[in-house]
DNA sequence: GCACTGACAGAATTTGGATTCTGTCATCCG
DNA sequence: CGGATGACAGAATCCAAATTCTGTCAGTGC
């Protein structure tokens, strides 16, 4: 079991398989340290608390669903179809996720929900990214904006219900894409120069 | 404490007194006929269930909620003032009854929660005011829509997280207005014509 | 010396026996 | 006869004792 030393990542490996196992409610630091064939108190040597070892878990999680959006911020494609793919490329990721194994998707909302740090810091991400797409298309005259972070954290709020987890139940609704295409038609007008 | 006979008003007002004191978890049906000085199975000749007493509790509530929203629509602003006063109006009947007790919002939270045709029919509303509002902005000129009802859903959709419950956790956000202001400059422009 | 262990205190969680609730219906009363 | 009652069965919920967990730290051994 234990094939090398302990580090942080052979401990979060650990604890997503506990996680994935006994969900949020279940999973203790105990059974982390029980997959690894080590005692509790090793654990809390990487890991000031559970809650912090819960953060960096979600943290991950959150990096992992997002690792798509990077491409497709940073393709050559004119900003407002870049924009409608960013957006759709979130949904689709967050959807899939959900839909494929909803408990264990149960089980990261969890997760996320008792980090309110690691959201911001996400959240702050995504706005960056959108940032640039809308920069990109104010350049080429695409777009005109006179606050770009504004407008790109609009654009975020605009657009939770697809890709807020707590709006995860209605992702299963056949109309879902539809509808931000609906969303998507109006926000990119919005954005157009007049 | 039995004045008059027993109306589903009657009921409908002591199960709402129940719900304010014991919540949503523990307010019972018994709770309830106590209050009106009735046996419960009194309350079952009036509410076939338990959760169809609450559906009603929760229908009453939107409908009180809402209230407000009529008046906006049929003012005789235009269509582009009036659809952000009518967001606004949203937006503040549930942010001043989160804000104000949020105990019991989180009571009617649940209550809602529970019933989704209620939801469906209470969406189904909003989007018909929407509807009106943006058709009339079509007539003046002021909008330019294919399809209105689809722009009107999109509306709704898009600003979600201003009227959503399931968002209100950030409704004490001091910025929570400004953002609602960026999400409707946005949605304004998309829907006005070229 | 450095990573790890395991016993410990206080907090949190589980458990299963006892209580309460929901929904029904035979019966009562005016 | 129409509206209300209260006893009842099965399901859900409560509660307090017993277990388990978190976080610490003095001690072990490699």
């Amino acid at each position: 079991m234990a094939d090398s030393t302990l580090t942080p990542e052979r401990i979060l490996e650990a604890a997503e398989e506990v996680l994935r196992r006994f969900g949020p409610a279940k999973a203790t630091v105990v059974d982390v340290a029980r997959a690894l064939g080590v005692s509790h108190g090793s654990v809390y040597r990487h890991f000031a608390s559970k809650t912090a070892l819960r953060e960096a878990v979600a943290d991950r999680w959150l990096e992992r669903v997002h690792a798509d959006l990077p491409a497709v911020t940073g393709s050559t494609a004119p900003a407002p179809e870049r924009l409608r793919s960013w957006l759709h490329t979130l949904h689709g990721a967050k959807r899939v996720t959900a839909l494929d194994d909803p408990e264990l998707f149960a089980t990261y909302i969890v997760l996320v929900g008792e980090a309110s740090a690691v959201i911001a810091a996400s959240l702050d991400g995504l706005v960056a990214q959108l940032s640039r797409i809308i920069a990109d298309g104010v350049a080429d005259g695409d777009f005109a904006v006179a606050d770009v972070p504004r407008a790109a954290r609009a654009v975020l709020h605009a657009t939770a219900r697809f890709h807020d987890p707590t709006h995860s139940a209605q992702w299963a609704d056949p109309e879902i894409e539809r509808q931000l295409d609906a969303v998507c038609d109006l926000l990119l007008d919005g954005l157009r120069p007049r």
